[in-house]
DNA sequence: GCTTCGCATGGAA
DNA sequence: GTTCCATGCGAAG
């Protein structure tokens, strides 16, 4: 690459004010010379190119393949250019350059602009009109012939059909439309895809936080009107695509294809930009009359960000916003930075799978300048009418950053520019917006705990600094973080590490101390706290044989177990000195409650001191195995009423504490869980009694509001089914005589309960089916219903 | 032996 | 199954 800063400050300053002229100092036979001879690491701009630059519109304005040119040209001049001059799109953009102001007054439809260009074309041009070949070529971009192509493999194959060029002559345009020219023979995504239905103006931009496809800075006449208002700059939104896809059909003479041509695009390489970089670019260029079309962005990979000094482009945008090289030495390509830096890469290609495969060569000095690092993003934008190719980048600074790619669906941009303030040009990264709400988030949202901790491991983990993008190369798999970034997919071991993780916290999670609300969702009741779960201490909950129940703990200090009341919630570093339940073992002197031996009966700890594992055996025969979790908690849940209920830790469902017995608690994973015997009692068997019965109960309610002796005759059939179902003392009578409101306000309450215990401590004899849903079963026919009510209690719970 | 170049390979989309 | 593309790797300089 070749720094060429000072020409092209010396041109920017020997022009000022730039004017988006479009003569060419460059003559037709000023030659590019042959890369062999002029490689690009020693290429030098002619003099004459130099004092050009800054207002030629070619991106590509030296090539240095002539016979590449030479045959372009010949056929573009050879080329009628009528058709040229009824797009639509110059004319509007012609109104639009004009004067800002008249973006209100110019014609909006796309009729009406075209009739604007078809009289102004008529007019004559007033801009110079020198072609010379390297600015006609620059202006011209191919034309695919296929509207479902990105691109014309013709023209980038090696049998380049010309069929479908045009040429951008100047004589059908002023400096204004001929860089508008470019704009519009961009055939592909970038071309048709700047979407160029003036819509947004500064208003626009400034609520503005999604993707800017057009950056559109206002003419340097009105510069001083509009200097200090923010309508000095018009954005254009990507919205409205009525007149665009109307302009495209029309310069491209098919169909418009952007809209599907950018569905093609892989969305990792969609620009984005920020209203902060906007910014950035309007200072940058701030008398210029131009519009900054972002085009794409790309993560550098390892190799991207490598010695090697090859840029390997996405290959639909090579061919969408390069320019089109036949041959695979490709052609030297200026691009600037926003520094106002102009770098020469040799765009290139190597035959690959049939296919070609796009490369930047000679990228390491700007890469270096930049100081990019694997995982952070170069993007490259146009400045019409200047047509100059603009590259920016973005740096990958920050975890946060990191978290957004791996969250951002299929996109892997990096960090947000404004996070670091290193944003260098038109940072177009696609989640540059994204990263921004994802820093509002972040803000906004205080980690829990468990997020903390999660947090802290992998830091930790990760070691030092890899939380940020560049982890530099290490090991081949490990050093394509671009990649892994802009797949969205987290290392395996990662993942793992971060699974065992949230299940180590899962343990550790309590509920928070304020109480919950009671939200009713579809019938059911869910407790919602306000708050998010805390760490504690992981305990044991225990029944003991006298049917108490309670909860052990360890003493962080002394590693002795104390007996705590099972409402007690632990800090995640409780002592004895905390243990205010028990005076008398409030401190670590007193010996253990019982011995280690008993204990180990109890709760699944080793005899020996310490080593608290899960647990695997219960004392109580009938007790849920604790590590199925949900029903667990729905033990749980009971205990906090006064049920005798077995020991079991809690593990899942941290948000709803003890007492709570929604259908969430009390339902095990799919698949999970014991088979209970017909004579279980435990929580999740009565539960679901009991929840049958209110299900019966509503029904037989509004039975008997429409009729009264089929609805009776049904509800005693429910009855007899629960009777038939229970080998115990039956609800039915009591239940079919209570107050429906009242069952259904009870359906979990401790009256309930209390109850359903008295009365239906009796096995099942049906399977009963967890996933009920007593409203819906509510709707269905009574046949149905007792169909349910049979599945539902035809075997135990699993 | 090192660097560069150009293509091949294979994982991922 | 195809295409893309990150990167490996041998050949050449």
């Amino acid at each position: 690459g070749v720094d060429c800063s000072k020409c092209a400050r010396n041109t920017r300053s020997a022009l000022a004010p730039p004017s988006p002229v479009w003569s060419s100092s460059m003559h037709p036979s000023q030659n590019v010379a042959d890369r062999k001879d002029n490689p690009v690491k020693s290429w030098r701009p002619p003099a004459g190119q130099i004092s050009s630059q800054w207002r030629q519109t070619n991106l590509w304005s030296l090539s240095s393949i002539q016979s590449d040119l030479q045959q372009r040209l010949a056929y573009e001049f050879d080329r009628p250019s009528g058709s040229e001059k009824l797009l639509p799109g110059r004319t509007f953009i012609h109104a639009q350059e004009r004067k800002f102001d008249d973006m209100h007054d110019r014609p909006t439809t796309p009729a009406g602009m075209n009739q604007v260009m078809r009289e102004r074309e008529a007019n004559g041009h007033s801009q110079p009109t020198s072609l010379d070949p390297v600015y006609s070529y620059t202006l011209y971009h191919r034309d695919g012939p296929h509207p479902n192509s990105l691109h014309d493999p013709s023209h980038h194959g090696e049998n380049d059909s010309m069929s479908s060029r045009r040429v951008a002559i100047p004589d059908a345009s002023t400096g204004v439309d001929a860089g508008f020219k470019l704009d519009s023979h961009h055939p592909s995504i970038l071309k048709d895809d700047p979407p160029s239905l003036s819509v947004g103006l500064a208003s626009n931009f400034a609520s503005s936080n999604g993707p800017k496809d057009h950056i559109r800075i206002a003419p340097s006449q009105q510069q001083s009107q509009m200097a200090s208002s923010s309508l000095q700059k018009q954005y254009y939104s990507h919205t409205v695509s009525g007149y665009n896809e109307f302009q495209a059909q029309l310069r491209n003479g098919r169909p418009r294809m952007d809209a599907k041509a950018r569905s093609q695009l892989l969305p990792r390489y969609w620009p984005r930009i920020t209203d902060q970089e906007l910014q950035h670019l309007s200072g940058e260029y701030p008398t210029s009359n131009s519009v900054i079309t972002p085009l794409f962005e790309k993560m550098l990979s390892a190799s991207d960000a490598g010695r090697i000094g090859r840029l390997v482009l996405p290959k639909k945008c090579a061919e969408a916003y390069f320019p089109p090289i036949s041959q695979p030495e490709g052609l030297p390509l200026k691009v600037q930075d926003a520094s106002g830096k102009e770098w020469i890469f040799q765009f290139r290609f190597w035959p690959n799978n049939n296919s070609r495969m796009y490369v930047l060569e000679g990228v390491t000095p700007c890469i270096q300048s930049m100081q990019l690092q694997a995982g952070d993003t170069v993007t490259f934008s146009r400045i019409d009418p200047e047509g100059k190719l603009i590259m920016g980048f973005r740096k990958a600074t920050n975890l946060s950053s990191e978290q957004e790619q791996t969250t951002k669906p299929a996109n892997g941009a990096p960090a947000s520019s404004e996070a670091n303030g290193q944003v260098s040009a038109p940072d177009l990264s696609p989640n540059a917006a994204v990263s921004r709400q994802n820093k509002v988030n972040t803000e906004s949202k205080s980690p829990s705990p468990v997020e903390q901790a999660i947090a802290s491991k992998l830091a930790q983990k990760e070691g030092p600094g890899t939380g940020q993008s560049s982890p530099g190369p290490v090991k081949r798999k490990a050093t394509s973080v671009g990649q892994k970034i802009k797949r969205l997919r987290m290392d395996t071991e990662e993942s793992m590490e971060l699974k065992i993780t949230w299940e180590e916290a899962q343990e550790l999670l309590r509920p928070p101390p304020k109480a919950p609300s009671i939200v009713v969702v579809d019938g059911h009741e869910f407790e919602e706290y306000e708050e998010p779960p805390i760490l504690g201490r992981k305990t044991y909950f225990v029944t003991d044989q006298s049917g108490a129940n309670h909860q052990w703990a360890q003493c962080e200090d002394c590693s002795k177990w104390r007996k705590l009341p099972v409402d007690a919630l632990l800090p995640s570093k409780w002592t004895c000195f905390d243990n205010k339940w028990d005076p008398e073992r409030s401190s670590c002197e007193p010996a253990q409650e019982i011995s280690m031996e008993e204990l180990a009966e109890l709760i699944p700890i080793k005899p020996g001191p310490g080593g608290a594992k899960k647990p695997k055996t219960r004392i109580e025969p009938d007790t849920i195995d604790a590590s199925d979790g949900l029903d667990t908690l729905a033990n749980l849940a009971i205990l906090g009423e006064g049920e005798a209920l077995p020991s079991q830790p809690t593990t899942r469902h941290p948000r709803h504490r003890p007492g709570c017995s929604c259908i969430v608690c009390i339902q095990p994973p799919s698949g999970k869980g014991p088979k209970h015997k017909q004579t279980c009692t435990c929580n999740v068997c009565m539960t679901v009694r009991r929840r049958f019965r209110t299900l019966m109960l509503r029904r037989e309610k509004r039975q008997t509001k429409d009729t009264d002796s089929p609805r009776k005759k049904e509800a005693g059939q429910s009855s007899e089914m629960i009777s038939q179902s229970g080998s115990g003392p039956l609800v039915t009578t009591a239940s079919a005589t209570s107050s429906p409101q009242k069952a259904e306000a009870n359906t979990d309450g401790p009256e309930d309960m209390a109850v359903d215990h008295k009365m239906t401590s009796s096995p099942v004899k049906n399977h009963i089916d967890l996933n009920i849903q007593p409203e819906r079963e509510d709707e269905q026919s009574p046949k149905a219903d007792a169909a349910g009510a049979m599945r539902l209690l035809r075997d135990n719970p699993t």
